[in-house]
DNA sequence: GTGAAAGCGCTAACAC
DNA sequence: GTGTTAGCGCTTTCAC
């Protein structure tokens, strides 16, 4: 197997920070504070220069894991993601990463993206561990996570992007997810929706999603609706959970005009499986997401939703990381975007179809 | 600033193999053996077990910087996306890199995600170099990439994904895009429309955009048709440059009954559009896109699209890349995925709306 | 301003 | 079967 032909391929001789000294006519030491840029070890002008150049000529690039053992430090950051499933068929995680990498790549650290497949709690404590990466960033963690923390009160630089339960750590989510929905759905009570049906992204341990049911259910209730059971479906990111979640609400009969979804992708499935029933959308069911995720304005038709915006997420939460690791007390430590309903075709009010 | 209460945080004082190996009474270097599972250096059971043990008892995880320093492994891979709005508004990554994770998590490897900002050509080549990754997954990289060609000639472990041009490289692709875009096409000629616009996902400068391209003019000229450059318009993989390229060609007046997108989330921004103007899928307009995202079924119509499973390609990515890593040569090295066209409401044959 | 020296935590030959 | 011995490539304190 391992049979290859060595000729052609030169097994790629790194050079060391010691031939970029030999070359430059200096010690190992300088050519580290050089190229660290290390500011108070002043060194002249000169001398910089020929390091800098012997580097260049050299390609010389430091040892990643040579570094991280001497310094302690990773220059990486983990983006940690506890559904894994969420990463397949969402919206939300990419924009967010893109957000993170960019920030990332400001302050020179990597990204180590896991996703976590099965539910053994703690899984990502390895990267934790095995000093891999200097921060994380936890999405959605499920809530009672013991080793989160723990890991929190060690005082490991963690951000948590979403609804958070511990307190002391840093957070970076929308408003309150409570107070979303409950605009989203006060919006559908203003249009004169009185039985709204609700489905949800994930189960009650997801705080998220919980906080965005509470908001669902105060709504009613501060306008004197009752709360039906038979109104609420739960789903789990998927546009296919929405789909099989609505074809369940109607099958069941319970005779609803609106529907609160707590996630764009559902809210998708959702409609789709009121189009194929031949029901016409906002006109016998109004409906209303949550995330605008980018397809949201290109739906049909263009999906009113609760503006979460993931890009900003994943920036913030890159931000402070990279504040905390720098042990730096970040600017906010608790980031919560402000909520701004964005109000499409898809719940009847007049308003142009794009944003 | 940095002022932290260092009475309730530990410095996280991690153990180092030294007192495992005191604790369970060997050395170090057995130590090392039995948590590695090396198999001919028969350590009897009794050992393994006191050694297994002690690092349990202490909540030892072998710091990945000691160990990559020694062994020259780093047990990474990097997924390196060329186009960093890829990642931002496309459905693609997502599911690959979600596959892609699956199979690194099985391997014992880390997934480092890294997407390319500005077209600085060989920005990604850091990571390589600073020996932070074993092996690379690169994603729809710019044609003429010279940094991709000599990294692939110095034999570093390489996987590209999409089109490539560099016939050494294992790729993973969906059979030749010019095939997969062939049959859209050919389905729409065979369904009677014989002036078909095209909205691509990005420039000629792409390989796989070129390639689908390439697909479209070879369909029409196969079936005698002409060639209009007015029916063709440019995408950037967003649904927003969709909606945009299908306004501009209506606005065009040139005259068409079908379109070929040769990105999903493109032709969904496309459809957008039609509807806005009234226009009815597939009655005015015929849509077929590409890709076979997860919300192509959702959309209204369900989107008609040429499957290319994202997240086998992520899978199959990372099966190879882990094969040349570990010196072997992978069972296959240009797999390209079986293109089938999934054909739903958007083109107008009976079908059933979902997938 | 610059160099010397001491590790950082681990693996992998090679002895025993 | 297990321990000894070298490094892997870098940073960083402290003399000079």
């Amino acid at each position: 197997m391992a049979k290859q032909p060595p000729p052609t391929k030169r097994p790629a001789k790194r050079p060391t920070s010691f031939e970029v000294a030999e070359l430059a006519g200096v010690s190992r030491s300088t050519v580290s504070l050089v190229l660290n840029g290390v500011p108070k070890a002043n060194i002249s002008q000169a001398t910089q220069q020929r390091v800098l150049e012997a580097a260049r000529a050299l390609g010389y690039v430091p040892s990643a894991a040579g570094r991280t053992l001497a310094s302690g430090r990773t220059r990486t950051l983990g983006l940690l993601i506890c559904h894994a499933e969420h990463l397949r068929v969402d919206a939300f995680i990419p924009q967010a990463l893109f957000g993170l990498n960019q920030v990332s790549q400001r302050y020179g650290f990597k990204v180590i993206v896991e996703a976590v497949e099965e539910p053994r709690p703690g899984a990502y404590l390895e990267l934790v561990r095995a000093k891999q990466v200097d921060g994380l960033v936890v999405l959605n963690p499920r809530r009672g996570d013991a080793q989160l923390s723990e890991l929190a009160r060690e005082g490991f630089p963690l951000v948590i992007m979403g609804a958070s339960e511990i307190p002391e750590v840093c957070t970076v989510s929308s408003r309150d997810n409570t107070l979303g929905a409950r605009r989203a759905v006060t919006h559908l009570i203003a249009l004169g929706h009185t039985r709204i049906a609700h489905i949800s992204y994930g189960g009650l341990e997801y705080r998220g999603a919980e906080e965005r049911f509470e908001g669902y259910r105060r709504a009613l209730e501060a306008a004197g609706l009752p709360f039906e059971g038979a109104l609420v479906r739960e789903g789990d990111y998927s546009a296919e959970s929405g789909f099989s979640a609505m074809a369940s609400l109607l099958e069941a009969g319970a005779g609803f005009t609106a529907l609160f979804a707590s996630n764009d992708t559902v809210a998708l499935g959702a409609m789709a499986a009121l189009r194929e029933r031949g029901l016409r959308i906002p006109e016998d069911v109004a409906v209303v997401g949550y995330d605008d995720i980018p397809l949201a304005a290109f739906a049909a038709p263009p999906l009113t939703t609760v503006r979460s915006p993931a890009l900003e997420h994943g920036r913030l939460a890159g931000e402070m990381l990279v504040s905390l690791i720098r042990g730096e007390r970040p600017e906010r430590t608790q980031v919560d975007f402000e909520l701004e309903l964005v109000v499409r075709a898809s719940c009847g009010a007049a308003s142009p179809p794009r944003r």
